[in-house]
DNA sequence: CTGAAAGCGCTTACAG
DNA sequence: CTGAAAGCGCTTACAG
């Protein structure tokens, strides 16, 4: 049978309370105790059940996953990095797709969540963060717009983006395209940011006719590049904001009888599967997303355990050179 | 304030228990007591508090989905289908990644799942399959080997790889090879059942050298077209066991020089967003992943509530013709 | 630093 | 067909 709180006490010769105490990492507890109590569990291999800490404690121990629409690659190693961390906490995951902000307000009926951990672009919904502050429920933001105000985790796009145009630069290409991310998303603004600080700090001038509106979609770069490589001096590189549309591309410049890289270069971002699938292999930014999602969880759990603890915290990228990019023409 | 099961009780003139009878629709309440108390529950927007609940009932509530590493997409359907179910019924989704069939007995450590839904190949793992009988856990199935002993929901892969392939014999082509799933999945056997039964119906010899082993991936493709199309009589038209492995003998077709469909036809199964994206669109299979997974939930669900309940349910596929087949050469 | 008592909101026997 | 009591395994005040 399953060790109870009470067989514990018993066996570490003190009350429940007391246990309750080592459990939770509460002060109070001479360290001879703490031990005694610690080898107890140890011993009897206790597990606290969960419901009972839920209904006693007016809590949930439940971490909601807020997600809208990002890709399927994405989300995945999102919900790895953030059971990881959740599990190492005793918190439990609950997962919740939010078809329309307003289904925000849906997470307090089905849970009763002690933290959320938002996915872009929920973490810049006025709605969404309305609501959260409004039921008081600590939160934790994957790459979001505001980094002053929020806890979570985030990679510096705008010196990834930055790096790639410089590299493109750097053989040669001076007519860089570029099809940006989909609106309302902090990634669009940072790629679109390190686009142009790349061009000024070459000496190249920032064309508008070069950079045209996307969505992070495959259908982006497919219209995207029809777009730029029919202009009367088409770019000679092509910048997506992501595989996804980096792929699109490829596809139009084969449709056009175009070779990458000896015609065009191309280039993406976030090392999905497909970045190495395709043909030309894109170069492209590697985000190191589940460590992200670890990371942010980690601060959110902090954060609920202290309302002024959690903070927000950069990680590392990594730039990653395959075939897509060459000379200039 | 949250209306608790008392002040339900109270506004409907009854007893707490009479309102748990409604609750969880057991017998032996009077029809007029019935709809008092559902009009009660309605009026104070009454919702069960869940880990009163699991506590009182020693149940958890909780279904667990259990998988290993089949793909991302396919993942994430099954999610949402899960997702649906349970929480029409009020039960509660846990994630339980299983890196190692021994693996299995964690999640009795993490939880205490009322039942447990299956994606291949765990579906067909003795190890995993044995730990579930001796914790007496309830459990369902997507796509199992053994479709008799269990319950869940499936498709005929057999009769969807046979069409695909008739469809390639009826375009001339009279070399047909196959690359196969991965071994331990009963995908691969039936679509190889299909693609040979296929062949025997127009009287085409099964030739072993036009099969290669593969596992579901890209590279599988990769390796299995070199292999097929170095042949001194190389195959038309490629039967991929899946959309990335056909994605996979695009490339290597392309590296070949032979053009998709003029030179060689290839057919997938999934249809994955890749199956669309690649040049040439893949012809492939759909599977109706999300309502699978959620007809597999309902079934467990059912067998949850009454040991002899649930079944194993069979759903319909659709055939995708793209532009990655054509005629014989 | 530690403990005895009450209570979280339900369900489970049991009684009628 | 319905209800009063006990109990699920913890935590929260409160007391010492």
């Amino acid at each position: 049978m399953r060790a109870r709180i009470e067989d514990v006490a018993v066996a570490a010769g003190v009350s429940m309370k007391t246990v309750s105490r080592v459990m939770n990492g509460e002060a109070n507890v001479r360290e001879g105790t703490r031990l005694r109590v610690t080898a107890a569990m140890e011993k009897l291999n206790y597990r606290p059940d969960p419901s009972a800490r839920r209904l006693a404690g007016q809590r949930s121990y439940e971490i909601v996953l807020a997600y809208n629409n990002p890709s399927r690659n994405y989300l995945m190693d999102v919900v790895t990095g953030v059971l990881a961390a959740s599990r190492s906490c005793h918190y439990n995951l609950v997962l919740s797709p939010i078809s329309s902000p307003r289904d925000i307000d849906e997470i307090f009926v089905h849970a009763h969540p002690d933290g959320a951990v938002l996915t872009p672009p929920l973490t810049d919904d006025p709605v969404v963060i309305a609501a959260l502050e409004r039921h008081q429920l600590p939160y934790s933001c994957l790459s979001p717009l505001d980094r002053i105000a929020r806890i979570g985790a985030y990679i510096d796009d705008v010196a990834a983006a930055r790096s790639l145009v410089l590299e493109l630069a750097a053989l040669g290409h001076r007519r860089i395209g570029h099809i940006c991310g989909a609106k309302g998303h902090g990634a669009r603004e940072w790629r679109l940011a390190g686009y142009k600080q790349a061009l000024k700090e070459v000496g190249l001038p920032y064309d508008r006719s070069l950079v045209v509106s996307g969505e992070f979609l495959f259908e982006s770069g497919v219209d995207g590049a029809r777009t730029l490589l029919g202009l009367k001096q088409p770019p000679t590189a092509i910048f997506a904001a992501n595989d996804d549309t980096a792929a699109g591309v490829l596809r139009t410049a084969a449709e056009l009888g175009l070779r990458v890289p000896h015609d065009l270069s191309v280039c993406g971002f976030d090392d999905t599967p497909v970045a190495s699938q395709i043909l030309p292999a894109l170069t492209t930014v590697q985000q190191p997303i589940t460590e992200m999602a670890r990371i942010a969880t980690l601060q959110l759990i902090d954060r609920i355990r202290d309302p002024k603890a959690g903070a927000m915290e950069q990680v590392d990228y990594r730039l990653i050179q395959r075939e897509s990019v060459g000379p200039a023409p």
